[in-house]
DNA sequence: CATATGTCCTGAGAGC
DNA sequence: TGCTCTCAGGACATAT
C-alpha cells in the first residue's frame, strides 16, 4: 500500500543516514523468493556498497533513493508490505536486507518485506536515468501543475481514477489516495479523463496537493492490517482522517446523508460519495 | 499506439 | 474450533 506520503515519510524518517558510510552488506537467510534481492548477486553489492558513504536520500514515485558517493544507487520499492527502517522490524523472518553503518546518524539501514512483492536494487547513475527518467516515470504528484496534468490526460479515454494510478503519468499516487482525492474535489471516479474540464483539472490537482501534503503531515496510512511503520516502525496517523477510503456503507464524511459506494475499477477497489461526486 | 488483463506474494478475515 | 477460500494492490509482462 505504500503510496508517496507513506515512501515520502519514510524518506524523511531515514534522512539522517546522509553522511554515514556503509560497513556491511547482509541478506539474512530466509527461505523467502529472492525477489527482494538475489542472494547470488550479494558479492557485487559488498564490493559496491562497503567502504561508501551516503551522499543524500531522495523520492522517485513510490521508491526510496539511496545516493552514495559512487555515483551508484540503491533503491527501495516497497510496493504492498515493503518497510524502510533504521528502527528493528516487525518480525526477523520477513528481513530482506540490512545494512551496517557508521556515522553519527544511524547504525543500520533496513529493508523489511513480509509479501515479498517489493524490491531492492542496486544501480548505476546511467542505469537510474533510464529506469526513472521523465518517460518511465511522470512528473511527481507533488509538483506537477495542473495544466501539466491535463496535458498528460486530456487525450486519454479512461476513468480518472484509473489515469491518477498511472505512474508515467503522474508518479506517487496509488489507489487509495486516488479515491480520497476525487471525494475532496467532488469528481465521480468514473468520469473520463477527456471529458473533464480546465477547472476540473485544477481542482483534481488543488486536492490532490491538500490530501497528500496532509497525509505526510500525519506520516501515511496504517491500515488495519498494521504493516505500514515509519523508519522507526511507529504507525501513521492518516487513517483516521480518510475520508472515503475502505468506508463503504458509512454515511459520507461530507454530507453525511448518502452512504459511501465501494465499486471495482481495473481490478482495484474505489469508493465515493454518490451524492457528493456526480457523474 | 492506447488500453485492458494476468501475475506475483502472504496473512487476515469470512464462512462453514 | 479449525479448515478452506477470497481478497488486498504495488509494478510489470503480455494480450487485445
Amino acid at each position: 500500500m505504500p503510496e508517496l506520503p507513506e515512501v515520502e515519510t519514510m524518506r524523511r524518517g531515514i534522512a539522517r543516514v546522509v553522511g554515514a558510510r556503509v560497513v556491511a552488506v547482509e541478506r539474512p537467510a530466509c527461505k523467502l523468493r529472492p525477489i527482494a534481492l538475489s542472494p547470488a548477486r550479494m558479492p557485487q553489492w559488498r564490493k559496491r556498497l562497503v567502504g561508501r558513504a551516503i551522499t543524500g536520500t531522495s523520492r522517485a514515485g513510490k521508491r526510496v533513493v539511496i545516493e552514495l558517493d559512487s555515483g551508484d544507487r540503491l533503491i527501495f520499492e516497497p510496493r504492498m508490505t515493503g518497510l524502510v527502517l533504521l528502527a528493528d522490524p516487525p518480525d526477523i523472518e520477513h528481513l530482506r536486507l540490512r545494512l551496517e553503518l557508521v556515522g553519527r546518524g544511524a547504525r543500520q539501514l533496513l529493508f523489511w518485506d513480509r509479501r515479498g512483492l517489493g524490491s531492492a536494487r542496486l544501480v548505476t547513475g546511467k542505469e537510474f536515468a533510464e529506469r526513472y527518467g521523465l518517460d518511465k516515470l511522470g512528473p511527481d504528484a507533488l509538483d506537477i501543475s495542473a495544466e501539466q496534468l491535463r496535458e498528460r490526460l486530456r487525450a486519454s479515454r479512461r476513468a480518472i481514477k484509473v489515469a491518477l494510478l498511472d505512474q508515467r503519468a503522474l508518479a506517487g499516487v496509488g489507489n487509495l489516495y486516488a479515491s480520497e482525492i476525487l471525494h475532496l474535489c467532488g469528481i465521480h471516479p468514473a468520469r473520463r479523463c477527456d471529458r473533464l474540464t480546465r477547472g476540473d483539472w485544477q481542482a483534481i490537482v488543488a486536492a490532490m496537493h491538500d490530501v497528500l501534503a496532509t497525509a505526510i503531515h500525519f506520516e501515511g496510512s496504517t491500515l488495519s492490517d498494521g504493516t505500514y511503520r515509519n523508519a522507526l516502525n511507529q504507525a501513521g496517523g492518516y487513517q483516521n482522517h480518510h475520508r472515503v477510503y475502505d468506508r463503504a456503507d458509512e454515511p459520507c464524511t461530507r454530507c453525511r446523508k448518502a452512504r459511501v459506494v465501494r465499486i471495482v475499477q481495473a481490478q482495484r477497489s474505489t469508493f465515493y460519495c454518490p451524492a457528493c461526486q456526480k457523474k
